[in-house]
Parts: C-alpha cells; sequence; structure tokens
DNA sequence: CTGAAAGCGCTTACAG
DNA sequence: CTGAAAGCGCTTACAG
C-alpha cells in the first residue's frame, strides 16, 4: 500500500505539505504543488479512508436503515435508495446499508463504533423503535416516513393526506358520488404504517365534505387474493363509478380484474391511483395518479441530513417536512353528466 | 466518546488487556475478564470501527455495486441485494453500496482507500468494464452474472441455459410442437446481458432437438408497449400452443393480455416462466416456472467472497459456478393429445 | 497471566 | 510557504 509518507519522500517535502496539498487547506507554492501531484499519480496513491476518519472523526458516509417484511415484497423500496445514494454521492458520501432486521440494535452498532456520519431511516412507522435509538447515538438522523411523535426528529414524506384530497376533489369535480377506495393491506396498518390511515382518513373526511359516498377497503397484497378481494369489492358496490387505488399489487392486477368484468376506464368507471409512474408503466396501466415522489424523498432526506452534519446537531432545528403531492391526469377519469 | 483507554482505566488494566478480551486472542484470567466486562458496560464502550480497520487493515465491509439502467425500472434487484446483506451481517460484514454510474472509477475509489475488504458485482455484463478495474484492485470480488471472459474471474450465475432446456423439456413431454418465446428486451443484449441469450439461444437449439417449432421475440420493457407487442406476436403465430415468458414485464402484463384475447390457460394455451415466486405472486399469476433464485445466488455469491477474504486472495482458486434452476409446477402447461 | 511500546496512515495545531 | 511532532483509537509483537 502506498501512503502519504511514500509520496512526500518522492516529492521531496514532509507528509504535512502532501496532506495540505489533498485538502487545499494551506497555500502552497505551484512547483511544489506539481510535484506532490506527480508522485501521486506516479505512485498511484488514494488516501486511507480509515486512517483519515480515524484523523479527523469523520466517515463521509451514511447509514441507510432499510426494512424487509416478511409479509411483502418490497422492491418499490428501490426507488428511495438510489436518490438516497445519488446524493449522498453528490455530497461526497457513500453508504453503508444495513437490513438487518434489530433497526435500534443496528444504529447502536453502526453509530457507536463510528462507521457513519448519519442515518437514513426508511419506511419508518408510527410507532418505529428505531426512532428512540436515533436519539441515543451521537450521529443525526432523517426519517423517511412519519412516526407518531415527531418532536425533536428530522422526517419527511409525501403529504398523504394532501394526495387523498387531491384525488377525491379530481373526482368531485367530475362529478362523482360513489366512490370505491382501495388502500394498502391491513397488516400495513398494523404495522404502523401510517401512510395507510394519513391517506385514508384524509380521502373518507374529504369524502364528507362533499356528500361523496365513498366505501374503504384495505387491499391484498398478493395476486391471487387482490383480485379476488377485488371482485368481491365491486361486487358490492355496483354503483360505484370511481375506483381510488393505494395499493400496488391491486394496482397491477387492476387491467386483469377490470377486463374480466369487462369493464372499461374510464367510459363504465373512473380510476385514480398514488403510485409512482416507473411502476405504472412496467406493471400495470397509465392511470390519473398522485406521484409518490421516492426521488424527491430520497434527496431531499439526504440533503438535509448533510447539512445536520455539517451545521452540526443543533444548528439546524429539527423540522417535520411533507412533500406536496402532484397530480399527473392521465385520462382515466370521466365527467359525470348531472342526472 | 469513551475509548479504549477509558475501559482500562476504569478496570485498572492495560489497554492491551483490554483488547484481548475483546479479541478474546489471548488467556486472561475470569476476574480480570469480569472487570473489564462491567467497565465496558457502565461505560457503554463500542471499539472505534476506523482506528480498528487501521490497526488490522480489515474493514470488516463489503462493496456492493448496483448498476441502474435509464432504460429500465429494475426493483427486482432488490432480491439480490437483501441476500448479499444478510449473507454478509452473518459473516460480521456490512455493506457499502454503491450506484455509482462509473463502476470501474468506482472500484478504485473504494477499494484503492481501503474502504472495503472485497466487491460484490451485481448485472454483470459480457464486457463489464468493472471486471478489469476489479483485477487491478488488491480486493477481491465476486460477480453476480456472466462476463465473456470468465478467466481468473469468480463469478456465480443462475444456468441460463439449463433453465431454458427445463421449460422446453416440459413442454415437449406434453407434446407441443410449436412454441413463442418472449425474452427480455433487446436493448438488454445490446448492453450485454448474456443471461438474454443463453437462455434463448439454449431454447432454440433444445426445441431443434425435438423439432418443435418455436418462435423467438425479444419483449417490451413498459406496459403499453408490452400489450401492443405481444397482441402482434400472438397474432402471427395463432398455431402455436406455448407461450415461454423471460420477461417481467411481460408476466404481468400476461393476464390482461391473455383475458383480453379470450386465452384461458392452460386449456387454450399453455404458460411457462422464468421469474421469482414472490414476483408472480405481487405481479402476476401463479404460472409453471423456474425460479429465478435471487436468495441463492446472493448468499453463494457473497460466501464464496468471504472465504476468498479470508484464506487470502490465491488460496482458492476462481470459479465460475452456475446454479442449476428448479421448476415448479403450477399447472399452466397442458398435455397436447397427438392428432 | 499482564503491561509498555510501537505502529497502522492520516490531519492539524504549533513553530518558523 | 513549509516541517517536525503530537494525536486520533485501536492491535499486536516483544518482554516479563
Amino acid at each position: 500500500m502506498v501512503t502519504i509518507g511514500d509520496v512526500a519522500r518522492r516529492a521531496g517535502v514532509s507528509r504535512s505539505t502532501v496532506s495540505y496539498v489533498l485538502s487545499g487547506k494551506r497555500a502552497i507554492s505551484v512547483a511544489t504543488q506539481r510535484r506532490i501531484q506527480e508522485a501521486i499519480e506516479e505512485l498511484g496513491f488514494t488516501p486511507n479512508a480509515g486512517a483519515r476518519a480515524l484523523a479527523t472523526s469523520q466517515t463521509m458516509v451514511l447509514g441507510l436503515l432499510l426494512q424487509f417484511h416478511a409479509d411483502e415484497f418490497a422492491p418499490a423500496m428501490l426507488q428511495y435508495v438510489l436518490p438516497v445514494s445519488e446524493t449522498a454521492r453528490a455530497h461526497g458520501y457513500d453508504i453503508l446499508m444495513v437490513t438487518d432486521a434489530d433497526g435500534p440494535r443496528t444504529i447502536h452498532r453502526i453509530g457507536d463504533s463510528n462507521m457513519v456520519d448519519g442515518f437514513v431511516l426508511l419506511d419508518v412507522t408510527a410507532d418505529d423503535p428505531r426512532v428512540p435509538s436515533l436519539r441515543e447515538v451521537h450521529q443525526p438522523g432523517v426519517l423517511i416516513g412519519l412516526p407518531r411523535d415527531t418532536r425533536e426528529v428530522d422526517a419527511i414524506d409525501l403529504d398523504f393526506t394532501e394526495a387523498a384530497r387531491i384525488l377525491v376533489d379530481h373526482l368531485h369535480e367530475r362529478g362523482h358520488r360513489e366512490i370505491v377506495l382501495v388502500t394498502p393491506p391491513h397488516h400495513v396498518v398494523e404495522r404502523g404504517g401510517s401512510y395507510v390511515w394519513r391517506f385514508r382518513d384524509a380521502a373518507i373526511e374529504r369524502a364528507a365534505r362533499y356528500d361523496i359516498r365513498i366505501h374503504a377497503h384495505y387491499g391484498e397484497a398478493q395476486g391471487s387474493a387482490v383480485r379476488r378481494s377485488m371482485n368481491q369489492i365491486l361486487d358490492i358496490w355496483p354503483e360505484a363509478t370511481a375506483l381510488m387505488v393505494h395499493n400496488d399489487a391491486t394496482i397491477a392486477a387492476l387491467p386483469t380484474i377490470l377486463h374480466e368484468r369487462g369493464i372499461r376506464v374510464p367510459d363504465d368507471l373512473s380510476v385514480v391511483s398514488l403510485y409512482s409512474r416507473d411502476f405504472g408503466e412496467e406493471f400495470s396501466l397509465p392511470f390519473t395518479a398522485v406521484e409518490s415522489a421516492a426521488y424527491e424523498l430520497g434527496h431531499t432526506a439526504v440533503t438535509r441530513l448533510v447539512e445536520r452534519i455539517q451545521k452540526g446537531r443543533e444548528a439546524v432545528p429539527p423540522q417535520v417536512q411533507l412533500i406536496a403531492p402532484a397530480i399527473t391526469d392521465r385520462g382515466s377519469t370521466r365527467y359525470l353528466l348531472p342526472s
């Protein structure tokens, strides 16, 4: 391994001078700089990250905590991972990705051993046990998802309440008076996935304001169960003119289900959803939808975290930020004539 | 931050003794051990990972290189990430996950700065530029996917050739004489995704042996294009009695497409596929299929890498390992009567 | 069974 | 504009 000492010897300077050329924290004569640069290139020197971390107490690594749940296939999580990784790199950070089931212990293990400068927590639930651990550790952290207790935490999430309102408004404007809502599966609620009830409650409340009848059902997570349950739901509410879907497995199966029932969109039924464009394109149809904004969430989370790391934990007040959702009209809803 | 020196002072011993209790590399009296353990717990001591890495030249971190391609939505990649992460943890390693577009440069950046003890490369293509870089760096690496030149590399992949044979055999045994094959999109071929042609070529060759007519088509990656193209393909080959699908977007859209055409499976058409069970359950139907074995691939890759790290790079000869595929009969194929 | 000391490869006051 | 030296927090021969 070639060290800073090798470079210094080759360039005929001290190690500190090499270090200062690397960091740019000191004025160095152009001649010396050139000699050092040459030596670095000739020897192929790259500073040892561990040594640097030890000397500076900065690892330039962020910890990313993912959670996998046995009852679901969550490939969509990758949509968050990518912006987190890219944004981190743009700020000079790498990502230590941890998928351990025991989140609290992992935070301590990684944090206490100083492997990272900060944490990003994905898929945060209402009473997420990782949040208290995050307070105990001396690195800052930012949450993607909303815990029940948001005091003193940095959290970012889509504004699911507003998303639901936007979709209900969209249907209301088009004259719909009876809507079926399919949410994520009930076990997500049990796990504390607050986005389920934030979206659901807001949809119900908004519909009530317009005197729209809304029938909310928990969807399923697996193809066959999805189809069975959706067919039952549609059987129960034959008068409904619109369907609001907040459930990946359901939106993927929807084309089949509707076709089997001979239902045309939007002629026979209007459909709105909450999903990502990429997902819809590959696995379903282009429905009018609110974008799940995974990229923006991941990007914002890391930007915030880096700011907090660099300015110190107390400089920036913790903040809960809800990203404003945007609807894209893809023509899957129709205007109802007043009867 | 509490250091090993604090623990030593509290326990009234030297730092080296604390270190040896931690590592277990030396016999320590039970009494001393107890005192040190108590001191560790009272102070909440966790060894600094950077310092340890500097002293031992071992980071206990593995680099995981992912690639994202603009032309596809690849959430399935998470199926590889999970076993990599879990297996690494089981061996005491963490995962530094890198998604940089410039793989070769990243390998040097991470490797030369000694941030990791080894590399796992995901989604390796035929002429993957990361493979030469891996040779230049002094950490070992293992590939998931098959490069053209497999000399001196450790690589693991599904045996796509055998997978294709198994599926053709399955159809052959049931008397099918004309098959439509839908492969991944053509841009995957252009990118060097060898699994496309390994599967395709083997299927064609195997079919030829049985004198089965096989019509191979490149599939599409997006929902609407998938449906259009599949309908065209099915129009061209009305006599085909079986469909072989090696394409996620197509398998997701298949229920709709077949239903729209009024095709029942397996009565009117037999269907076999190559996908993961999880994927099929959430996004499609339970077709008879060869399992894509992402978990096994990820697990095996890391196991191999850890072995190589610990035994030294030259101790274990590099090896290309093809995982034997397994078919699960889910009843989506029927026996044809000899006409 | 235990300790004092050197060393891992950096950074950064201190000094000139 | 540059250098000598201390220090970051560990591990591990060397010594007893």
